[in-house]
DNA sequence: CCAGTGATACGCT
DNA sequence: GCGTATCACTGGC
């Protein structure tokens, strides 16, 4: 079925089987000023205390509760002084387990997301990197700890057109240092809204 | 290419 | 309690 709410039980799962249940899903943030939906064509994987790249890592803190919470759940953080990230919370056995979401290309609401993204050129660029698309989304520190599955909730989750595992690519995850070996960074081949991949302020063309 | 921006968390007193 | 390195980044050069 397409277009519907997510299950709770359905994101439950490990990160990585999470992050390839996400790619094509819809992400749907209503405020104010109006709706806008994305696709989701990039995100990576966080496997909790295992994974020295995870917020979790080091355990529970103030900032990171919300991993911990139930599955569904979204997790926002502040990052670099001036940018805000977001995460669907999966697995609720007490491993924190999430996927960030890198990029998405916006739906409906275009006009709504070019405002807040003047520095987008083309449309493209509107949800093309984990930052832009939360400003394109409208999502802000006020969304940490939203339930993406209440129908009631003004920021949800929806099921897409499924993306078959042959158009999904991976690679290592971006900015993260430790835990190079598994490639957790998963994006849908063919969109024009994949982010580049950045690292130490290098660009790295193809990999 | 690299400056901006500020919360976070760790290692020391 | 305090100093400070480190960011799951972006936009303007």
């Amino acid at each position: 079925m397409n277009g519907r709410l997510f299950k709770r039980e359905e994101l439950a799962v490990d990160p990585v089987d999470l992050a390839y249940l996400l790619l094509g899903s819809v992400i749907e943030c209503a405020g104010p000023s109006g709706t806008v939906t994305a696709r989701l064509v990039e995100v990576e994987a966080y496997r909790g205390q295992e994974d020295p790249a995870s917020h979790s890592y080091r355990g529970r803190t103030a900032r990171n509760q919300v991993m911990w919470g139930p599955a569904g759940h979204l997790y926002v953080y502040f990052v670099y002084g001036m940018h805000f990230c977001a995460n669907v919370v999966g697995s609720e056995d007490g491993t924190a387990g999430a996927v960030l979401l890198r990029a998405g290309e916006v739906t409906s609401g275009v006009e709504l997301a070019r405002a807040r993204r003047k520095a987008a050129r083309r449309d493209d660029e509107l949800g093309q990197g984990p930052a832009r698309l939360t400003t394109a989304l409208g999502i802000g520190p006020e969304h940490n700890g939203a339930d993406l599955l209440d129908p009631a909730s003004e920021i949800r989750l929806l099921t897409g057109d499924e993306v078959p595992r042959a158009a999904v690519r991976s690679g290592p995850r971006v900015g993260v240092a430790a835990a190079m070996d598994h490639p957790w960074r998963f994006w849908v081949e063919d969109s024009a809204a994949v982010s580049a991949y950045r690292r130490g302020g290098r660009s790295r063309p193809g990999r």
